[in-house]
DNA sequence: TCAAGAAATGAACCATGGTTCACGCCCCCC
DNA sequence: GGGGGGCGTGAACCATGGTTCATTTCTTGA
């Protein structure tokens, strides 16, 4: 035996590990999961291709990686709020914005998180994703329907709703005109919350209510 | 000079291609876009693989005649309907229930058609295909507006929500199980329709009235 | 300093699936 | 019926981009 892993390899193998997760994520918040191909992620990492394979047995799990790493981040976010112990209208407000206001401040992570063509295996990240947005809206609508704040209604396909509705509202095609966006979203935000709000049956406020609710949200 | 097309042969060029754009559009229905590889619908239409290019510069024209075929029947059901002369809110919920419904019956069509991972080409022609959606409620939306029937609102939002909401919440991920789809389709087709109705300020007619309105859709 | 083994390298490899093309056949007109 | 095409064929070709692996370059303990 003439080695053994000391703490300072390790310690550089993990910092490796993290730079080609990094550029990764640079990469895919750049130009979405299609432009982090392999030998651009080595390349921005500053290592070979073949040293990807050292770390990730494959493209697939790679990209995997970052997407858990980036969605539990805004999962994480929204749950905090969900979970708080405010009347669910309140939270339900602050969760809408908060999603609706971050995707609009990355729209091109939100692009590649949500909407751009990806293939099957990560599809299933996608989903799981999406599925526990959906989650966290219909736990809150079922919390107000059972305190009497909502109708009574289906959660979960009012949740499907609104995680369908803010995303294509905000992404994609049908989205405004990015310049638009990029010069008053919280107009944009308002307006989109206010139809899910309007959805599951919370009454308008009116402006100045509005603009106090937004001071909350991030 | 010695050759020259005649009608028989001609006829038999229409045929053949006719049979060509039948193959794609089977395999798209049956298993998206993805399934429809260029060798397989050859072999479905009962012609060798280079014949295709006799009558399609390429893959990604042949994908995109028939996603205009498929999508402009679509779009026409719901623009005439759109045009008649009723009330806004009638043509609305005529309109939302009719592109739901169709949803549910053709959902592996409605997925290569609106969800399915397509390339940049294709996305464009999805674009144009949303965009005519969004622009039909929107339209509508507008003339119920001004009408009176419907509260003021950013018509062209409100109609990308309702294009965001109905199919997310129909097709993929957050849809409710495929065959809870099939077993009940009209009481998740109104709970959608709903949901998108009072996003917009219409006030939710009680059951009764809405097995009247359930006659009038396709 | 040296041997043993880990880590890094990047050019070659491979799989997939669209596209081409040299060839044979059929259709038209003289 | 013969010649000048267009039409059909499908195996070969090619582009893309992920994956491998023989080789080289460290690291470590003796």
């Amino acid at each position: 035996m003439a080695y053994r892993q000391t703490d300072k390899v390790s310690a550089r193998l993990a910092d490796t590990r993290r730079s080609i997760l990094d550029a990764a994520r640079d990469l895919v918040s750049e130009g979405g999961f299609a432009a982090a191909q392999v030998s651009e992620v080595a390349r921005r990492a500053g290592v070979a291709t073949g040293t990807i394979y050292r770390y990730f047995s494959s493209k697939e799990e790679l990209c995997r990686q970052i997407f858990r790493e980036v969605s539990s981040q805004e999962m994480g976010l929204l749950a905090t709020i969900a979970s708080g112990d405010e009347p669910a209208r309140t939270r339900l407000v602050k969760v809408l914005r908060t999603f609706a206001g971050r995707a609009v401040k990355g729209r091109r992570l939100a692009y590649a998180l949500l909407a751009e063509p990806v293939d099957a295996n990560l599809a299933e990240e996608r989903a799981f994703f999406r599925r526990t947005h959906a989650e966290i809206f219909s736990r809150i609508l079922e919390d107000g329907i059972e305190a009497g704040e909502l109708p009574p209604m289906n959660a979960k396909i009012a949740a499907a709703c609104i995680a369908g509705a803010i995303p294509t509202a905000l992404i994609g095609p049908l989205a405004p005109q990015s310049q638009d966006l990029d010069k008053d979203p919280e107009r944009i935000v308002d307006e989109i919350v206010a139809f899910c709000l309007a959805g599951v049956g919370v009454a308008q406020p009116d402006r100045k209510a509005r603009k106090i609710e937004r001071r909350a949200t991030v």
